[in-house]
DNA sequence: GCCGTTTTCGGCCCGACTGTTTTCAGTCG
């Protein structure tokens, strides 16, 4: 059972209890949902956990619902659930699928057109009765419901997976440009995911500052490229741009600003925990500002920017990344959060792809070593790694293996003099590798072509579905050899298209410790691997992390920011990645 | 049902929008 599939169920019981008594059930509904986002956000396998015991160390699940997961663990189903959810139409729960439909909407429809609804598809019967007109007939519904229902219905038909980041960025760049534009328009900024610089985003969210917020609504609400207005109040509203994404804008004077920005930022567990720890300290925080007590009288105290916002409550500033709740908000109050690494301080890129025909099985670079010189020096680096993948292995003898190595190492050689001439910008090209592990764990390139390298990475590209333990031992038997330093794209994810490999991640970064290896914060947009969850890992426990674009073409290595923001959610500083190095450092670094 | 730097009892985040209503329920983020 995925933590998907629990999180489902978590939410399934939440709703269950919420149309059985939800006065008297009040908070158990809260712990319910509580623990369904917690097993929805967990950063491993909520059923390794049971494994290990260790399931009721998840903040938001207890005694209780620990003991009910571990019976579903072990028979499939749990008695407790069964009876919570029982009398309940079954269909109710696909048709919560649908946005703006909830528990109650959901359990009088099933009930209302309980033999019009099929148990194989509850939406698409729910859509031919909208169509019909029955959903209007009903008491508390009309025309507009559903209407609301037939066109929530079609998004979630043509749903599309989660943007990636850049995606994401790039739409709401565009309307951020088209708000400033307008002369109210004082500032706008990104909100929610994109602000936190999440891997993937559902909706877009930006905020404005205007001392004119009909005028910015109106003028929002008309962007060109907007197919369809959602909503439209006095301090929201929302637009669907191309793709049917939802793009949602929040409006405030410039005075009160900053709750704003720092509200809509989220996350939404970071905002409940501050919540909480400002009603201990007597304040209670909403987007408005902030409200204290006086005399029995609650006032708000308006607050222009986010840094007098967590200020106000004895924090620093927290830098979006982090907000999480995982522990920034306690190093803010003792002010001990990181200085996280930033773009400026990267000096070198260590995984990129030219067009060098090194004949492999995989894809080759598009670009020539000469443009991606030129492009690193535009870019400012010290240093870059050529790590084409290796030759393959079906079509070549180990003497040809080496034979193709050593004319790519003769020609970064003459590479390397040529940048020496010059003396400006980039100072040396590493001779690198992309190298398969084969299943086992070997590597399909023969002792005497790894020592024709400065050193090598290596990664997944087959074989995915290995069991745990099989795979974790594929990756250190890989990792052993003394030439590879970097363990590439390390999860194998490609987000929205296929899970990572199933691995041990616990004997892995002990190994990476003890032998001092790396693992490689892979840039590339649907990759970002390591992902910054694991990033956090790693730093905790002190093992060096390397950015590398894995460009196949020049304009890949544009993609260094999206490592970067990796690495600071993951709370890396410069002295936890490798290539803020000076390449004497590097190099030093290199031969330990 | 969960949780603890005032607590193992007594709390539990805050507010917007929509639609169908004459004051609110449902849903969402």
């Amino acid at each position: 059972m995925t933590n998907l599939e629990i999180a489902e169920v978590l939410r399934h019981v939440a709703a269950s209890y919420k149309l059985k008594d939800e006065k008297k059930n009040r908070f158990k509904i809260i712990a319910y949902e509580r623990a369904s986002d917690a097993v929805e956000h967990l950063s491993s396998e909520a059923k390794d956990l049971w494994d290990d015991g260790k399931l009721k160390d998840v903040a938001g699940i207890g005694e209780s619902i620990a003991a009910h997961l571990d019976e579903i663990f072990r028979t499939g189903k749990s008695k407790h659930f069964s009876e919570v959810m029982k009398g309940l139409p079954e269909s109710m729960f696909e048709l919560m699928k649908v946005p703006g439909i909830g528990a109650k909407t959901a359990f009088r429809l099933s009930s209302k057109f309980k033999s019009k609804i099929s148990a194989s598809d509850p939406i698409g019967s729910l859509e031919k009765l909208a169509h019909k007109g029955e959903i209007a007939k009903l008491p508390g519904m009309g025309e507009d419901s559903q209407d609301a229902i037939l066109k929530s219905i079609k998004e979630v038909k043509g749903r599309t997976i989660r943007l990636l980041l850049p995606y994401a960025t790039q739409i709401a760049d565009e309307i951020i440009e088209y708000l400033l534009e307008a002369k109210f328009v004082k500032s706008a900024d990104a909100l929610g995911s994109v602000r936190r610089k999440a891997s993937t985003v559902g909706d877009v969210d930006i905020a404005c500052a205007t001392n004119y917020p009909k005028k910015a609504i109106e003028y929002f609400t008309s962007y060109p490229k907007a197919s369809r207005v959602l909503e439209k109040g006095e301090r929201t509203a929302g637009i669907v741009v191309a793709g049917g994404r939802q793009v949602d804008l929040m409006v405030e004077t410039p005075d009160a600003y900053g709750a704003l920005l720092q509200h809509f930022t989220g996350s939404k567990h970071h905002n409940i925990a501050l919540r909480e720890l400002a009603i201990k300290k007597g304040f209670s925080l909403s987007d408005y500002g902030i409200y204290i007590k006086k005399k029995g009288k609650k006032i708000l105290k308006k607050i222009p920017t986010e840094e007098e916002f967590y200020k106000f409550i004895d924090m620093d500033w927290i830098p979006p990344e982090l907000r999480e709740d995982m522990g920034e908000i306690e190093a803010a109050l003792n002010h001990t959060l990181p200085k996280l690494v930033d773009l400026s301080e990267i000096k070198g890129d260590l995984q990129i792809h030219s067009d060098f025909d090194i004949e492999t099985s995989h894809d080759i670079g598009e670009s020539t070593m000469f443009d991606l010189v030129a492009k690193a020096n535009e870019l400012g680096y010290e240093y870059i790694a050529f790590t084409e993948h290796n030759p393959s292995r079906g079509k070549h003898s180990d003497k040809q293996i080496i034979d193709i190595l050593k004319r790519k190492k003769e020609k970064i050689y003459k590479l390397n003099n040529e940048l020496r001439i010059k003396n400006k910008g980039l100072k040396r090209i590493f001779n690198s590798l992309e190298i398969d592990m084969l299943p086992s764990g070997k590597l399909p390139v023969p002792d005497e072509g790894l020592e024709l390298l400065d050193f090598a990475l290596v990664s997944i590209h087959s074989s995915f579905r290995q069991s745990r333990d099989e795979a974790t031992n594929r990756v250190i038997a890989a990792m052993s050899s003394p030439k590879v330093k970097i363990f590439a794209h390390p999860t194998g994810r490609k987000l929205g298209k296929r899970e990572g490999v199933d691995l041990n991640w616990e004997k892995i970064l002990e190994f990476c410790k003890s032998k001092n290896k790396w693992l490689e914060i892979n840039a590339e947009p649907m990759r970002l691997d390591l992902p910054d969850i694991l990033v956090k890992d790693a730093v905790n426990i002190g093992i060096k992390l390397t950015l590398g674009t894995d460009a196949h073409h020049v304009n890949g290595m544009d993609n260094m920011p999206w490592g970067v923001s990796v690495a600071r959610r993951g709370w890396a500083q410069i002295g936890d990645i490798v290539n803020t190095r000076s390449l004497e450092e590097f190099e030093r670094m290199l031969e330990l």
